[in-house]
DNA sequence: ACCCACATCCCCAGAACTGGCGATGGCAAA
DNA sequence: TTTGCCATCGCCAGTTCTGGGGATGTGGGT
């Protein structure tokens, strides 16, 4: 059976051309086309395409906020988005709100047909430098500072047990250790860590787990 | 020019086949392969490849170690984790310490040289259930807990120099409230987190703030 | 052989936290 | 107006942490 798509673009001529090549190709076939947000809501739900192509700017409501209304209704469906921004801003709003591909309008029509592919096929196609930029939102994480390195495999346990609000005689408890030695453990990684209590120690761990995607937007 | 590639696998034959494959194929030549991470980075720094194929299993050290460790020496220099691990937390540890492609080992031949290409040329080369693990990382958008809408803007603010580790008297000077009125805003929130503990709290709401490895930009 | 980091255990005292019991006033919704 | 939440304040008892002081034994280096 080949892959039912639709498109969303308001640009007549782009839309044509990619409906075109679309039905042209064997393997996959164009359901439907729309040129605003408000028609894609309303239209494509009754299709059901396998996938869509999104653009970004549209008329009216933009093609981030049409993905994370229509991915609700359509589980099922991957949304690739289709455009020119290359900004993190719009690439990381775009994949929050449920696109998993994100292609610059750019793409030579054969990636372009192999990305509807792959996405169909449970992947994530994106454009090199979109690839490279989503990657590199992991590499701003906290380096694993010295202060944490120096942590004993032990003294790490601890930490881990006291970061999920174990009293002492719990974690002593659960590391078939005794209070004292969970106690003296604790000492150790408060001098290591520079900090004053388990709250700051914990803040501090966490910090170094839960590496913030920079670009998260603030509430 | 050819592009430069050292492969870093402890398998021999694994490693020899890959170095073929590479020598093989014009357009890339392999320069080194390293059955260890101890002795990847004492040569590779030697060799400054454009390209280093890592796999993450290795005895002593593993690869992702060993990618912390080499990159910071040969920025210019692409990692590429080759690996059988398809779970997330090998995924985003190995991204985080530094690999900007990640594909498996059971990539055909001729994919594996194009993941070589797209790197060399600023991508980033994903097996496609890998990119899509990524990209879903995005997604589980972290739907502000019930739980902490429920705090009080007061009662929020306590919460956040909690997480900061200041001591109740201080939280009562900076909020220029007395101890008093700081225990009983602290006791609410643990009522409304139903949590026990100043450190359960915290670890919510840094869970919240900065999500666990599926970290979700808040939108 | 010596030192050092690690892991294990112990005691103690003071500080900080937790969780009850209150209370007052304001403000907003039912 | 009554009910509810919020913010503010108080007391008290018990528990838990924090930070000192030890101690022992193991294992790796020098």
């Amino acid at each position: 059976m080949s892959i039912a798509v639709s498109i969303v673009e308001d640009d007549a001529r782009v839309r044509a051309s990619l409906a075109r090549l679309i039905d042209g190709s064997s393997g996959y076939r164009c359901v439907s086309n729309h040129s605003s947000a408000e028609d894609a809501l309303r239209e494509i739900p009754k299709f059901r395409p396998d996938v869509v192509l999104m653009d970004i700017n549209l008329p009216g409501a933009n093609g981030v906020e049409c993905v994370r209304q229509l991915k609700p209704q359509l589980p099922g469906t991957q949304v690739i988005m289709l455009t020119v921004y290359q900004n993190t801003e719009h690439i990381f709003n775009a994949l929050a709100a449920g696109a998993t591909g994100y292609m610059l309008k750019q793409t030579p029509p054969p990636e372009l047909l192999s990305a509807i592919k792959e996405v169909h096929a449970g992947g994530s196609p994106m454009s090199g430098h979109i690839a490279r930029k989503i990657v590199q939102s992991f590499q701003h994480a906290a380096p694993v500072s010295a202060e944490a390195q120096s942590l004993s495999p032990r003294e790490a346990e601890v930490l881990e047990l006291l970061a999920k609000g174990f009293l002492y005689k719990e974690i002593a408890e659960q590391m078939k250790v005794s209070y004292a030695t969970v106690h003296t453990h604790i000492r150790h990684i408060y001098e290591k860590l520079h900090v004053r209590s388990r709250t700051e120690a914990v803040a501090k761990h966490l910090g170094q787990k839960q590496p913030r995607h920079e670009f998260a937007p603030r509430i």
